[in-house]
DNA sequence: TCTGCATGAAAAA
DNA sequence: TTTTCCTGCAGAG
């Protein structure tokens, strides 16, 4: 589930259950001892979301752990008493309010501040960062040959975006997937990015993402199926909303990306 | 119960 | 460009 609004929820989320908080913490798994045996027993600043990494800080220790989900990762929290831990539980954390469970994570380890600048410095403006700077973003769209929805995906032009994103992103701005992304002209880029910016807000609002209607702050909980949430992602075969063209899907950029022949020409 | 696929990205080749 | 990480789910049987 994790796209970037996933993630900035979930830091969201996870300062306000742990921040000011000592932790216990374990890996059952084996695979992050050494490290979670330096994290037992400290107590948690807050958790941050940068495109779709996080980072703990804590107060007494200059370490930062670092987390990842990938592709399969994923967290589980509830009140105590936290279940049998097993399987392979890589990381859990606990207070006497709260067990957090983290399991499958592309990424779990223990950072010096210089190497979370590493990852940070590789990571373009994330939309959901207040005042991101689009202009680092176009400086890359503007001079790249690769179709704009690889470019999209790259995590050094954009952090944050991912398969279901960037479909819709394309769809709702007309944009044939396969044109180069130096093809955008500046306007539509900044639309495009406020777009982004509202879609992922909204996205962090409902924990789902929703592109077919508008951010509405009151409904929080959309159309009721997939299907009705998005426009093309994983519609192929279906008929367009708009024109009723049959979707496509291709590989492109290492995903499958799906899109609407008739309607993304620009 | 089994199989294939999935919202990701680094390492290997 | 391909492989690997190795979880969870939907759909088939």
């Amino acid at each position: 589930m994790p796209e970037g609004h996933a993630l900035h929820r979930l830091a969201r989320q996870h300062t306000g259950l742990l921040a000011g908080r000592q932790v216990s913490a374990s890996s059952p798994q084996g695979r992050f001892a050494a490290g979670a045996a330096r994290i037992d027993g400290q107590t948690v600043r807050r958790a941050r979301a940068r495109g779709k990494h996080l980072f703990y800080d804590f107060a007494g220790m200059p370490e930062i752990l670092h987390v990842h989900l990938g592709l399969y990762g994923g967290f589980v929290s509830g009140p105590p008493p936290a279940p049998p831990s097993g399987g392979a539980l890589r990381l859990r954390l606990e207070t006497d309010e709260i067990w957090i469970d983290l399991r499958g994570p592309t990424a779990c380890e223990l950072l010096d501040p210089a190497g979370e600048k590493l990852i940070l410095a590789r990571l373009g403006p994330d939309p959901l960062v207040p005042r991101a700077d689009p202009a680092r973003a176009w400086q890359r769209l503007r001079r790249s040959r690769t179709p704009i929805a690889a470019a999209l995906l790259d995590q050094s032009v954009i952090a944050g975006i991912g398969n279901v994103y960037r479909a819709e992103l394309l769809f709702r701005h007309r944009r044939d997937p396969l044109a180069p992304a130096s093809r955008l002209d500046e306007e539509t880029w900044q639309a495009m990015w406020a777009d982004i910016v509202a879609l992922m807000r909204a996205g962090v609002r409902r924990g789902r993402i929703v592109t077919t209607e508008p951010a509405d702050r009151d409904r929080r909980s959309g159309p009721a199926s997939r299907d009705d949430a998005y426009y093309v992602y994983r519609r192929q075969g279906l008929p367009c909303r708009l024109d009723g063209t049959e979707i496509r899907v291709a590989e492109v950029g290492g995903r499958r990306l799906y899109w609407c022949p008739t309607c993304q020409i620009l």
